[in-house]
RNA sequence: GCUCCCUUCGUCUAGCGGUCCAGGACGCCGCCCUCUCAAGGCGGAAACACGAGUUCGAUUCUCGUAGGGAGCGCCA
C-alpha cells in the first residue's frame, strides 16, 4: 500500500457550526494513523461556503480539537486561501481539453432533473454542452469536468474493501461556478493532491463522491491517495446522531466534566477493537490503532458507556489533571474551591465514586459551602429520634479529639458504637447524614475529615436540633385526635 | 427511482471454515465485600436477520430476499 512512503492524512471540517462529536471521531482516527505510522497529520478548513462558514465555527473547531489534543502537524490551511490555485487547476484542465464550458441555465438544469426523476432514472447532468457547441455569449459559462463515459472506477477502500462503480453512472460534475469559484469536489482533489495526502480517512457518506474525485486526480495527473471510508455513528435509537440524542457538540462534553482522553478512548472504540480492551491511554491507542480493525458497519453512540469510560479514566488520571478540573467545576456551580480541605484531598475520596467531574463537584458541595438543605429521605430515615442519642455522644467523642485525621475518627465513632452496644451503621448513617446531609458519601473517616472538625461539630448540632423539632412536630400531630 | 454501503446479545464488539450449544465490555438482575455510595470480585438472563447454494463441515465463502443507511446540486 504506502511502500515506504511517508503517511499524510488530513480533517478538512467545514465550518458551518460546531464541531460534532462524530467529526471529532473522524479526525481521532486520521490523527491515530498518523502517528501510530510516524507520519502527518494535517488540517484543513473547508470554508469555500461563504453563505454559511463563519468565524465563529471556526474557532469552535480549533477550541475543540485543542480540548481533545488532535494536535495537526500542518496547518490550519484555509481552502478559500487557495482559490487561485483551484482556478488555475481548473483552466488547465479546460485548455487540455479535459474539461469544457456549460451554458445551462439553472432552469435547465432543473427541468432536466425533474425528467429524469420522472422516467425513474437517477438524476444527472446529460453532457449537452460537453461537444462545445452550445456558446451562449449572455450567460456566463460554469466548467464542468469530463468524466470518462466507459470504463470503471475501483476504489479499494481500506475499510469497505473493494467498491466498483461504472463511469456510465457518474456525470460531469461542475468544477468551477459561473462566478469563478471552485466546488468543494474539486477543492478537495486539488489540495488533497497538493498536500500530497496519502490517506484520506473521511466519513462514508463520501464513498460516492470518491469515484469522480479519483477520476480528477488521474486527469491532473496525480495518483490517488488511498481511501479509508468511515462508517456513521448513529443515535441510541439507530438513527442519524443529532442534537435530539443530547449533546453532539464536543465542548458540551467539556463542561459536562468529561476527560478528553475518556472521550477519545470512546470514540476510538466506537467502530474499532483491540482484542477485549476497552480502556487505552493515548499512548495505547496510538500503539494498537489502525484501519485494519475497523469495522464496516455504522455504531450507535451509547452515553451509558461512555459514563462508565469517563469513571474509569477519573480513577486512572493524574491527580493534578483532576484538581484543576474540579476546580473548574465548582467554580462554575458557584462554588469556592478555598472555602474547604485541599482540592487533592476530595480528588482521592471522590475519584472512585463520580462519572463526571461535575458529578465529582456536586458530591464535593457540603465540604466547601454550607449546606442548604438536609436530603429528606436521608433525613428521615437516619436521623430518628433513636439517633439523637448517637448523635450527642458522637458530638461528644469527637470534640475530644486533638488529632483530626482518618485513623483517630474513626476509633471514635467505632468507640462510640461499642459503648451504646449499636452496629457501625446505626452510629455512622445518622453523622453522614448530619455531616453532608446526604445518605452516600466516602467512609465516615475521611468524609469527616473532609469537611473539617468545625464544620462537623456544627452540623452535629444542627441535626440534634433537627431531631429534636422532628420530634416536638410529631409529638403535637400525635395528640391532635 | 437509480448507484453504493451495511446486517453477531438492547448497545460497543471478538470471531478471519471445524477450537462456537458463539467470547469480552456497557447496561440490567442476583450474590459477595461493606458504616453508606462507589470501586472490586463472582454468577445470571441476553445475539449469528431470513432463504438458497459451495463444502465432509458454515457465524465465517457466494448469490438472493428482507431491513437499515448514504449519495444522486453551479452544498460541503
Amino acid at each position: 500500500m504506502s511502500h515506504g512512503s511517508p503517511v499524510r492524512t488530513r480533517f478538512a471540517p467545514s465550518p458551518t457550526g460546531y464541531l460534532h462529536i462524530g467529526s471529532v471521531r473522524t479526525a481521532l482516527y486520521a490523527w491515530l494513523y498518523a502517528r501510530h505510522h510516524g507520519g502527518t497529520y494535517i488540517l484543513r478548513i473547508e470554508d469555500t461556503d461563504r453563505e454559511r462558514s463563519t468565524q465563529a465555527a471556526v474557532d469552535a473547531i480549533l477550541e475543540g480539537l485543542a480540548w481533545v489534543g488532535l494536535d495537526a502537524d500542518e496547518g490550519p490551511f484555509y481552502q478559500t486561501q487557495r482559490l487561485e490555485r483551484h482556478r488555475e487547476a481548473a483552466h488547465r484542465l479546460l485548455a487540455e481539453g479535459k474539461a469544457y464550458r456549460c451554458y445551462c441555465t439553472r432552469e435547465e438544469l432543473e427541468a432536466m432533473r425533474a425528467e429524469a426523476l420522472a422516467k425513474g432514472q437517477k438524476p444527472r447532468y446529460d453532457g449537452r454542452c460537453r461537444a462545445g457547441d452550445r456558446v451562449r455569449p449572455d450567460v456566463a459559462p460554469a466548467l464542468r469536468f469530463k468524466n470518462p463515459l466507459d470504463g470503471e472506477v475501483v476504489v479499494d477502500d481500506l475499510v469497505k474493501g473493494r467498491i466498483v462503480f461504472a463511469n456510465a453512472e457518474l456525470d460531469d460534475l461542475v468544477i468551477l461556478r459561473s462566478d469563478g469559484t471552485p466546488t468543494y469536489n474539486f477543492s478537495v482533489v486539488v489540495d488533497d493532491a497538493d498536500m500530497r495526502i496519502t490517506h484520506v480517512i473521511r466519513g462514508d457518506d463520501h464513498v460516492n463522491n470518491t469515484p469522480r474525485q479519483i477520476n480528477l486526480f488521474r486527469a491532473l495527473d496525480v495518483e490517488p491517495p488511498a481511501y479509508a471510508h468511515l462508517p456513521m455513528i448513529h443515535g441510541p435509537d439507530g438513527t442519524k446522531l443529532s442534537k435530539r440524542h443530547g449533546a453532539v457538540n464536543i465542548l458540551e462534553y467539556r463542561e459536562m466534566g468529561f476527560l478528553p482522553q475518556a472521550l477519545l478512548n470512546y470514540l476510538a472504540r466506537l467502530g474499532w477493537s483491540h482484542g477485549d480492551q476497552e480502556i487505552f491511554s493515548v499512548d495505547e491507542l496510538i500503539e494498537h490503532f489502525d484501519l485494519d480493525r475497523v469495522s464496516r458497519s455504522a455504531a450507535s453512540f451509547d452515553p451509558k458507556k461512555l459514563l462508565w469510560v469517563n469513571q474509569q479514566h477519573i480513577m486512572r488520571a493524574p491527580e493534578q489533571q483532576l484538581v484543576a478540573l474540579l476546580a473548574e467545576q465548582l467554580e462554575r456551580q458557584g462554588v469556592d474551591p478555598a472555602n474547604g480541605p485541599p482540592l487533592a484531598l476530595t480528588v482521592a475520596a471522590l475519584r472512585e465514586r463520580s462519572q463526571t467531574m461535575r458529578e465529582m463537584a456536586e458530591q464535593a458541595h457540603c465540604y466547601y459551602q454550607e449546606i442548604e438543605q438536609l436530603d429528606p429521605k436521608a433525613a428521615r430515615t437516619h436521623l430518628t429520634p433513636a439517633a439523637h442519642g448517637v448523635l450527642a455522644a458522637l458530638a461528644d467523642a469527637l470534640g475530644g479529639l486533638d488529632d483530626w485525621s482518618e485513623a483517630p475518627i474513626e476509633q471514635a465513632v467505632h468507640g462510640v458504637a461499642e459503648r451504646l452496644g449499636l452496629k457501625l451503621g446505626k452510629v455512622a448513617q445518622p453523622l453522614r447524614v448530619a455531616v453532608t446531609g446526604r445518605a452516600a458519601s466516602p467512609p465516615i473517616g475521611i468524609t469527616l475529615v473532609l469537611a473539617g472538625k468545625e464544620r462537623t461539630l456544627r452540623r452535629i448540632a444542627r441535626a440534634l436540633e433537627w431531631v429534636e423539632r422532628a420530634a416536638r412536630e410529631a409529638g403535637t400531630a400525635g395528640s391532635q385526635p
